[in-house]
DNA sequence: AATGAATGAGCTTTCATTCAT
DNA sequence: AATGAATGAAAGCTCATTCAT
């Protein structure tokens, strides 16, 4: 019963009590400790189970599926990036080139920090990547971006403005994932960091000039 | 003993005659179908054997394991992108941006080009990441590298240019990584090209500058 | 990580309630079956879980693999043999030689009574000997040995007595695997019995006379 | 094709060549060391093959399976043993309890030198005991000790003899399979050499006295 | 609501033996 | 005679998911 073809992955319920909130965080945080200490191949729902003081039966009572713990553990992710590009891009107060330099820096560094799970998160991608809501994981940061470029590229037309918060954005993502997928020193991480904000800058002040 | 650790992982025998060039080739050939059609999840080496219209014991009497197939499509892959590589930034006669450019289009077509068995072959990357020999793979093509960017950044010290080296070289695997995740008609592609020339232009050209 | 070098062969739960109970016995009883009926060589996991009436996701929920189940028949094999040696050879009334008259006749007996099981869990010996557990099997036989030898050499030293308890246990036990190898009508196994219990007397006396 | 009720197991033809000799040499000794070297688990006829430096083909020209070669190599070494209890037990001039304790001691300490031999011809036995063939290959050396215990019980009735000479037969086989299925050092098996030549003179004698 | 025993399809890999060349 | 490529049944083991209790 392992294959569908259109999986549903969200959570099965609306943790409105207590109880079942701290039943889905200690499931979620299992999940990440095996993800991490124990890596995708290993990761299976005995093992979440076992490692939150769980029974299986209780993990399908607030997951559908394995690839439903994978999403949320990604989507949790993708908030907390969110909402740290949030912060950082959104205080108009600072020049945006010195906010982008910032950005990268800081995203790079926690993408290094949680390495092993964040490998082990991309090699199960297979699992949840075809979730029907996997589209929408993305849209608030992009929104974040989209404002941000607009003090960037203030000159710039609205298509060629969105084709460059695309690339800063994938090649920020890609390469923060290529980065992490062998360990590195923080000083390598950050020295990276500096050569992509600079490149990013580059390529921002070559399109104003335009 | 027998046992290793970081188990061996290249071509059981050297195909000399023309009959095991044939069954090696039948092998590779139904290994990328397999992925391409069916995906990395359902790749098996009895599926691979059955589409090649050979007996899995042929199969394991070229391969010594499964992942030893998928990190010869990589192997393959690489050496195809090595060659594109050496031929467009190798042409010294003309303007480095001008290989930049060319390189970065070719080598995200060619990616599109064969989209659905680049996301299988990434996603079975953790069977054959490990593999000892996965080292090197890279070599040939980093030192091709290495010697376009002695003609794009003559005036730069040999560390800055290795990091912008590896810098672009990152950005240019990872980003098409990530585009080549869900399919896009080939004009979004060029136009992904195109903007990422123009950064990775703009990146040298500052380099350049200082 | 989990893995070892040597595996861990005893039960993965200790059975507390009925239902565990039973199906480790209709397991262990299915192995007997299958060991004694179709010999060592076709004793495969599936044959046992299918004649227990079980899947094999049971089996491999009770042990932990193949070399478990042959292990646990042997250990409780040889539990029943140490009652027996305990009972007979611990019954301080009787003189010494007489007891070891009857522990060697009920031994060869009861060894001979279950020919096919002993010759299957024989050949199937090294899929478990390198078990950890191994080791300790037979301490407890040991013991009761030792303690009946000192009845039965009192005069000897105590070096002498433990080379003698080893060579007539070894006696017995090898030469007990030895004659259940082919099938022999009970009355050649008590003649044999009587014959080495003849052996082992004239050993002791001859010992116990330095 | 593994299984047969009455497997032929014996050469398929007698090496009049020495060629076919030579090669007939080259598998036994290959299959010695491959026994030896990496136990009877790993004993497979390709490795055999390899190790002779001869095509799995050419082997089976010899050998009508892998049985017989274990079966020829058991034989070849029971001859040896044959040989060996020939030459002490048949001196006449020396009295038959000295006899006696040599062969006990030479016997011991041969079955130890070749220890991992011997083991893993042991485990490998399920696979040629249930030869035809099996049945003579112990009658010369039966008759050899027949001949010796004629002398070493000269006052004994012949059915006692025969049980007598059984059990020391069984005896010294059987616990000597047993002293080697661990390693041990030679002095240790020495001593039990020399005290199982005193158990089984002590067991003569008591028998003489009768 | 919670449990966790039970399922069984499915996976990778091995190896004795054959037979076309 | 000799080769060794090819076969394919068979093995041990895992794990997502269900459902009776």
């Amino acid at each position: 019963m392992n294959d569908r073809l259109t999986p549903r992955i969200s959570s099965r319920k609306h943790p409105k009590q207590t109880r079942s909130a701290g039943l889905v965080a200690a499931i979620l945080e299992a999940a990440v400790r095996v993800l991490a200490e124990e890596g995708a191949q290993r990761f299976t729902t005995a093992r979440v189970a076992e490692k939150a003081g769980v029974s299986v039966g209780s993990l399908y009572q607030y997951f559908p599926n394995k690839a439903s713990i994978l999403y949320r553990l990604q989507s949790d992710e993708w908030k907390e990036t969110t909402e740290q590009w949030r912060v950082i891009l959104g205080d108009t107060a600072r020049p945006p080139l010195d906010r982008l330099r910032d950005v990268v820096r800081s995203f790079l560094r926690s993408e290094a920090e949680e390495a092993s799970l964040r490998v082990a998160l991309d090699d199960a991608a297979p699992l949840y990547r075809n979730a029907v809501e996997a589209e929408e994981i993305h849209s608030e940061g992009d929104r974040i971006v989209a404002a941000f470029m607009v003090e960037a590229l203030p000159g710039a037309q609205a298509p060629a403005r969105e084709m460059a918060a695309n690339l800063i954005v994938m090649t920020m993502t890609a390469v923060g994932k290529e980065l992490t997928e062998k360990p590195r020193p923080a000083a390598e991480i950050d020295a990276y960091a500096d050569e992509m904000s600079h490149m990013l800058s580059a390529y921002l002040t070559s399109l104003q000039r335009v």
